[in-house]
DNA sequence: GATTCTCTGTTTAGTGGTTTCATAAAAAAT
DNA sequence: ATTTTTTATGAAACCACTAAACAGAGAATC
């Protein structure tokens, strides 16, 4: 395999006999140029395997035309949705995208936002991590005029646009669902930590209860990190009470997970005995045993709106405008897991559409 | 918020009485600055909150220090984890690296190689889309003598490193394992695809069969795509034999969850009645009913030896270094899906190790 | 016939950081 | 005291591309 030589513009110039302006222009189409140089120079580009280098046009007029996203985790079936809604959006006006994971480490999540700002992105859009409490990374970034977007984990703490679902109403939904569906001592499962999701998911279940006339009981509100093993710690907790709960929403699926395990493991029955709701509608909480209800995050939708506002502010880009905060409605995907009553959904079963692509 | 105006070397060298190549050169930490002037020049840049243009650096000395990642999709927990091992290792030597999605599109794949190039990224790692039958894209990034390694969907086409898992073993470990646990008709699923990972997985399946003393039987071979729905119909149609498997070995996970699905329906017992195993590990399989016993990728393991094995022809750059390919030998993940003998491993079982973060 | 446009291109001057080559001063060697 | 070496820095070129300002030829207008 040999290795061509670099070609620039100066090379096509050369050949033609004309200058690297002109031969600038024509590449990015520009009116002043005729037809005829354009030809020529797209034949002479397309014959020499020219390659454009992004990187000085970038140094030249300041604009990278990258735009640099940064999740806790790709791998988060989530935010994965969210990633591709804004890539499709992206790269249909010609901006690539980079993706930065923080791992919800906080000091990744710094480092990140600063080698962005070094790579000169157009943008940013972000979703928080979970250890973030100090937002001076992204105040620097607004202090260089990078446009900022935030989504699903998002501050206050920030004058920048942010698109959220509305976890009060999922919370709401999922709960007012257990009671209709005969719950009468509905458990839920939160987090300690001071992120505003939970104390939405809890404030939702709270006022559902009490919609539904059911009184608040403190022991049977169980905070932990959600994880799968804290969800099956929790519902050994529930366990031990002397009045057993008949539903637990857990506001993570893989809280709602570690209880169904720990249920089934002591010969419950679910949904009969205690039905389960989760929260995120992760693509697992179809495949299991009883499928398990949850709420939907809508993140293709999501990805696609962050998208939209991200470049409409990029476009906008000296005006200051104000920021929005758009609040998405979730949706309330219904399984077998809560389903205590004999209507049974028709099929297809709801939630079916969001089965992943196979591995291989 | 103030937008501060962009600072460049040459402010701190103003303020400094001294040149932009001495501020260059001091931040550098080059030895030929005094360590008072380093000193200062460090001062007065905190002090300015000077952020490095990488830009400019990249197109002088032609390296951006950004290495480009390009896989099907992020969202496959295989993929995001051979990319966290690749991230890991690269920021420790100060790379960063843009993640690609090809969703598996064949024109987006050659897109995106090109825009890589484009950027000017320092090299490319990759795994190749499942219909991409055609490699000029990528032997154009090796004219470029831009630094190319593919690991697990790869190709023998290119004369580039690769790093991937040995299908046929893993495959005929899940056979063997079977056979041992009493089974003597074992179905196989797997793909008319001409991806070599299944044709692999099938002569595992086909030797294991042989050196177990099973004799081979065509019905019991199902092609398909190997989605849910198609490891459903597959299983539908392997129950209207006259002689019924006793298990049902799936190249994917996602097939043996749909076997699943309709063997429950079919009041059929996992394992007692037929034994189920899959492949690739899927977060999903330790969360079924049975839990699914499958074949672990090693992705993390994968992600760091690719890295290491890039990094290896980054550093020694101009020298052709002969390509390599290296072959993980993957891990069978015993569950209760296959275990029809009495002995049931010991608590904690296996693969619970593989469970994933909590979605909030 | 002179003036003004249009059209198509050229000239020039960046963009921000790095590096080669040169140089002055200081230190060391003779 | 003189030469050589070392140290610390400066001046200018350069990376590849772009945009503003400028220019010349022919067409259109008065």
């Amino acid at each position: 395999m040999t290795i061509k030589p670099k070609v620039t513009i100066h090379d096509i110039a050369e050949k033609l006999n004309v200058t690297a302006s002109t031969v600038s222009r024509a590449l990015n189409d520009n009116p002043r140029i005729s037809d005829a140089t354009k030809k020529a120079v797209l034949k002479i580009a397309k014959q020499l395997n020219y390659q454009p280098n992004n990187i000085a046009a970038a140094l030249r007029n300041g604009r990278s035309h990258i735009i640099g996203i940064i999740v806790p985790t790709a791998d988060r079936a989530f935010f994965s949705s969210v990633v591709r809604g804004i890539e499709e959006i992206a790269n249909k006006i010609n901006y690539k995208v980079i993706i930065c994971q923080s791992y919800d480490n906080y000091d990744k999540e710094v480092q990140t936002v600063d080698a962005l700002l070094n790579a000169r992105v157009d943008g940013i859009i972000a979703s928080v991590g979970k250890n973030t409490e100090n937002f001076d990374h992204f105040k620097k970034a607004l202090e260089k005029n990078v446009p900022l977007v935030l989504f699903d984990r998002t501050t206050d703490a920030l004058e920048v646009s942010q698109i959220v679902i509305d976890d009060y109403l999922g919370a709401y939904k999922a709960v007012e669902h257990l009671a209709q569906q005969g719950c009468k001592r509905i458990a839920h499962f939160t987090s300690p930590k001071k992120v505003s999701v939970f104390k939405e998911r809890l404030r939702g279940y709270l006022d559902a209860l009490r919609d539904n006339g059911i009184a608040y009981d403190e022991e049977l509100v169980i905070k932990s990190n959600l994880q799968l093993e804290d969800g099956r710690e929790s519902m050994e907790q529930l366990l031990k009470l002397k009045q057993l709960p008949d539903a637990v929403f857990s506001a993570s699926d893989y809280g709602a997970m570690g209880a169904m395990q720990v249920l089934k493991e002591n010969n419950f029955r679910i949904p009969e005995d205690v039905a389960l709701a989760g929260f995120s509608n992760d693509p697992f909480t179809s495949f299991t045993d009883p499928p398990l209800t949850t709420v939907d995050q809508l993140s293709i939708t999501m990805g696609k709106i962050t998208a939209e506002i991200f470049f409409e502010q990029i476009s906008t880009h000296e005006k200051r405008n104000m920021s929005q905060k758009i609040i998405l409605k979730p949706e309330l995907i219904i399984r077998k897991s809560t389903l205590r009553l004999a209507a049974v959904p028709a099929a297809p079963p709801m939630g079916r559409d969001l089965v992943q692509e196979q591995e291989i």
